[in-house]
Formats: structure tokens, C-alpha cells, sequence
DNA sequence: CCGAATACGTACGGTGGCGTACGAAACGGG
DNA sequence: CCCGTTTCGTACGCCACCGTACGTATTCGG
């Protein structure tokens, strides 16, 4: 017996309307009757596939950044790749509404253990790309010294997302440059 | 007519109930009511001092850091102020109120103009602070080449509230040996 | 073509927080 | 000693949200 079918397009519609909620209103405000008024669904349409607004909240978040997460391009050199990253992430905190959004869900993290488990898999993709680039560059010998890997990948994310999500200032592309100088040196000239 | 005199531990009651709440429960269950159960007040006391929430908030807020913020203790050696500094904000964000505290509002920053100007002038103190210590240390010859001032001090700070924040870790006393280290060069060897 | 099963959206009762009206209480002035 | 004034805490009405019961709609199996 297999009953009427499910929409196939809530999860669709509800998923960008949490992110935008998030961004335009806050977690508070991010009410399932808005959620539900905004994707243009019922209530126990969404009620039937998660089961609380944390649950709601962390897949939403899961998902949108899955998809506007690029692939790492071909990786020429090592420092113009951490740039290109790291860029990416500037425009992604400040341009999209996923900024907003993780703004809004960081004072629930310590609370909700199902958002803090999404945020920390989010985060640790991220993380994976920069380490990697990273051991590249320690390989090639071109990591600053002092730096240990993560201290490094810490530093150059908590620039940006402490001026996202605290300052409210955006860590402009020669900052990022800097920044990056900071940690990968430039190539050796060649020694034939 | 002066009229029946207001109590005077209102304001010392209420507002280490608003961080202790904020940091317990977060935003959004921080209500009213129960800043008024916790401080063992009325809820007109409450309403009657602060127009609302946001600005009952941020007050708590200046005031509680206002306390908690020690006086710069005599600068011996930039580089050790400087590891001082940073120490105490470690501290300080992991070991009092003020960091989950900080976490609970940072979502609302958005939204609230009266929140983000008190956390704002919060730490805009801070970071006076460090600038002071930089300039001095770029005036000694021992900044790091490349970093300016305003990015060195977001990298210190955001290094530190990226992981308590976002991702939940707190960096070790090494780990901020190590930063301050990219940043501050050691004093030069004395050349009689 | 009918019945079982499941999903749909609307509409409802229950609850918790908000902001305030209310009477009691605590002052200064006459 | 009483009156006007201001504050106190309790208690109340109001509203928004939560979570679900309900009648309707859509599919598969027989």
C-alpha cells in the first residue's frame, strides 16, 4: 500500500527559505509558520520530514553550502590556490546568505548538539582543502616557519569570519593577500 | 515630590542574570521573565529602567566586561604584553560568562543596531589595546614585515573567537605563543 | 472501480512570553 | 498626620507560535 505520493519539491522550496529566514530575520524569528508561509507548503509537510526546528535548521544548512561549495580547481601553484580559497570564502561569508546564516545559528551551537555536528561537518570540508593545500606547501617547503598546520588554517578563517560575524567588516582582497603571504612564502627562484 | 525611592541593587541584580542566562540558555530563551525570576525582581523594575530586550542586553553586556577588563599592567616587554593580552582574552572568553555570552548575541548583531553598538565599543577597547602594543612594537623595529596593524590585531583576536565561537576549541597557551611569534619579532640582541 | 494507505493544507486548542493595569508600599512636603 | 507622587510585585489580557486533529486528495493493489 503506497498512499499519495510526497511533493517532491518541499525540500526544495523549504531548504533556501530556512537560509533566507536565517539571514533576513535571525533564529529566533525563524518561525515553522514562517518557514512554511515563505516555501509555500503546510505545516505537517514539514513537520513530517524533520523533526525540529534544529534538525530543520542544520540540513538546511547542510545542503545550501553542499551545493555552493566549488570543487577545488586545478591547483597550480600552492599560494595562488590558498588565495583563490580563501577568496572564495570572503565572497561566500559576505556575499550569499550563508554568512548571515551561520551568524545566526553560532549562539545555538553550544545548545544544540544536532547544529553544532552539521556546522562542524560545514566546516571541516572546508578545513580539509586548506590543510591539504597547506601540507603541500609545508612539502615544498614554503610554510612560513612557526606555523603548525591548523594554527595556520585557524588563522586565516578566523580573520575572515571574526570580521564577518563580529566587526562587521569585510577582510578586503589585499588583506587576504597579505594574509596568505603570511603563511605560504613565495616560490623559490629556480636554481638550475 | 520625590515619591517612593527606587532599589538600588536592581541594576547589580539584573544584569549578571541577563549574562549568566545568556550563556546558559542563549538568546532567544533569555526572556523577560525569566531575567526577572533569576534576579529575584519584578518585571516592571525591569521594563521600567530599560525600554527593551536588545538594550537591556547590550548594558549587561558593557558593564559586565567593564569590570572583568584589568587595567594594562606595566609593559615590560612588548612581545609579552602583547602574549599577556591575548592570554587574558583566552581567559576570558572560555572561563567567564562573557564568551558563551558574546556567542548568544552574535546572531542578533544584524538586527539589533543598539547590540552592535555596545559590543562595538566592547571591542573597540580591545582592541586599543593591542594597536598601542603593536605601534610600539612596529616603532622597535619588531613587527613582522607585512602586516598592518589593523590586520594583525583581526588576526590575533579572530584567531582566538573563531575557535571558541564557531568551532568550539580553544587555543593552548603554545598555540598562542606561536601567533603572537608571526607577529611581534623577538628584541634584538643587544650591539654595544 | 473500490478500498486501504499515505500526504496534503486548513484550522484548532494549548502554552508561554510580552507589556501593563492594579492595589499596596515607601518616601517628601505641608 | 495626611496627601500627592513614584515604585514595588502580582496578576491579567493579548498575541504568536507550537504541534496536531481533521477532512480532502492522490496513489497502488485487488
Amino acid at each position: 500500500m503506497t498512499g499519495r505520493p510526497r511533493r517532491t519539491d518541499v525540500e526544495v522550496l523549504v531548504r533556501p527559505a530556512v537560509l533566507g529566514l536565517l539571514a533576513e530575520v535571525g533564529y529566533g524569528a525563524t518561525t515553522i509558520d514562517a518557514v512554511a508561509a515563505r516555501a509555500g507548503v503546510g505545516k505537517p509537510a514539514i513537520y513530517r520530514r524533520w523533526a525540529d526546528k534544529p534538525t530543520l535548521v542544520a540540513d538546511a544548512f547542510e545542503h545550501a553550502l553542499a551545493e555552493v561549495n566549488p570543487p577545488p580547481d586545478a591547483p597550480a601553484d600552492v599560494g595562488r590556490a590558498v588565495l583563490a580559497a580563501l577568496t572564495n570564502v570572503v565572497h561566500l561569508v559576505h556575499d550569499t546568505p550563508f554568512g548571515a546564516a551561520l551568524a545566526a545559528v553560532v549562539g545555538e551551537l553550544h545548545h544544540e548538539p544536532v547544529l553544532r555536528a552539521a556546522t562542524d561537518r560545514v566546516e571541516a570540508r572546508r578545513r580539509q582543502v586548506l590543510r591539504g593545500l597547506l601540507r603541500q606547501a609545508r612539502t615544498e617547503g614554503r610554510l612560513a616557519p612557526g606555523w603548525s598546520i591548523d594554527l595556520a588554517v585557524d588563522a586565516l578563517l578566523g580573520t575572515i569570519y571574526f570580521g564577518a560575524l563580529v566587526r562587521g567588516t569585510r577582510v578586503s582582497p589585499h588583506e587576504v593577500k597579505v594574509l596568505v603571504g603570511q603563511v605560504v612564502r613565495p616560490a623559490p627562484v629556480r636554481t638550475p
